[in-house]
DNA sequence: AGAATAGTGTCTGTCAGACAGTATCGC
DNA sequence: GCGATACTGTCTGACAGACACTATTCT
């Protein structure tokens, strides 16, 4: 055992998954109910089976079954973070992946389990994080920061229609700064990532055209 | 041994080692020597070993100082590679580097090896290569032209004093596409990446100022 | 009518591509 | 002078931020 140590590193993934809630970018942090890092906050992650997994990505989709109850509709690749001393265990190298998760199925996600389970403010998670964790948020959040101002559009974080200000309000609460409406709108116009509907939403205002995602949508 | 195989994934590096040679954007391919894909074209790359290796990084250095006889100025990470299937010794996850290398080390760096060595078309390398590494160099380049693309100089592929035109003609070959020539050294003017030096090169007509990356350059 | 949100029009400064023009060398 | 390469100036069209304006609903 001591000796498998020392020839196989540990391989694992971490997961940042991101949602908007309360005009905040939020991230899901777990309470680890075991050692290493016994309760303390930790993004998700857990090592690869390699009887169970496919892929990595696989692996990330199998940890995070464990904590929320959807599929994961997209996953992105951050960065590998390895080395002899990150992990207590032993050589480790673990892969970071994000991803983003709709407003609307929020609630119907997260599932009782041992750990606690938490939403914590992206930026400021308030919560000193286990092993090398504030590290990976920092670098998970500057990579989703980095895709949505080169014109991404973080439409997995919205139901499934959606208005163009909802849509601006999300990226906005990405970004961190106010977006302007108008060039906003002009460049959605202009893209072919979107779908107008003839659909409405009806509020105690003026009524908003609905959108989707269009085929060509790829985040 | 086959206990092993089933519990801990292998794990290494692969690195696209790129270089300008003959105006052309080319590779470090090997030709491996060992099954598997023994005497297959391949992008250099190994096993990470843990009492040698202080992170995936030193792993992909301690890998090129076998081909190569230069430190690398700079390792970038572009993604990772992993499954039961992409290598038949098994489950195997691979982590993509790639770096840039001066022109004026590339003769000073091949080494006497086991196996051949080739400095292949980084877009068209005229060999089918090993494993999943066709498709790794596709996703390499595609990451270097971004990069290059979003306004990051490849200074690495330069000596270290260069002039305007041996920079500009540099990007223009790593894009696939000329370079106007005015917005180009625009651009430069306004970075503070770079610094200009009093010095200048004497050739066959006008002779051209020297430049070299600044303290605040990244690339 | 007034509040609230959706959506449009217009102005303007910035900036990148295009390309012509000038500068300075060797021969 | 001529060829070659380095370097600069200027024009112009595209575009994004700013912001005012119009539109449509509910109360």
């Amino acid at each position: 055992m001591s000796e498998d140590k020392e020839l196989f590193p540990l391989v694992g993934v971490d997961v940042a998954l991101f949602s908007v809630v309360d005009e905040r970018l939020k991230v899901l942090l777990v309470k680890r109910a075991r050692e290493p890092e016994a309760r303390r906050w930790a993004l998700p992650g857990g090592l690869v089976k390699p009887h169970l997994d496919a892929s990595l990505a696989a692996n990330a989709r199998r940890v995070l079954a464990d904590k929320v109850a959807v599929d994961l509709p997209h996953l992105e690749e951050v960065a590998t973070y390895s080395g002899p001393d990150r992990d207590p265990r032993g050589w480790s190298v673990m892969v970071l992946f994000y991803a983003l998760l709709p407003l609307d199925k929020i609630n119907a996600v997260v599932r009782n389990k041992v750990e606690a389970v938490e939403w914590a403010d992206a930026i400021a998670p308030g919560h000193r994080l286990a092993f090398d964790h504030t590290e990976q948020l920092t670098a998970a959040v500057k990579k989703l920061r980095a895709k949505v101002a080169g014109d991404a559009l973080p439409l997995h974080l919205l139901p499934e229609k959606f208005t163009l200000s909802q849509l601006q309000s999300v990226v906005s609460i990405i970004l961190g700064h106010p977006v302007d409406k108008s060039s906003f709108r002009r460049r959605l116009k202009a893209s072919t990532q979107l779908v107008e509907l003839d659909e409405f939403v009806r509020g105690a205002q003026r009524p908003a055209q609905l959108f989707r995602a269009s085929e060509a949508f790829s985040f």
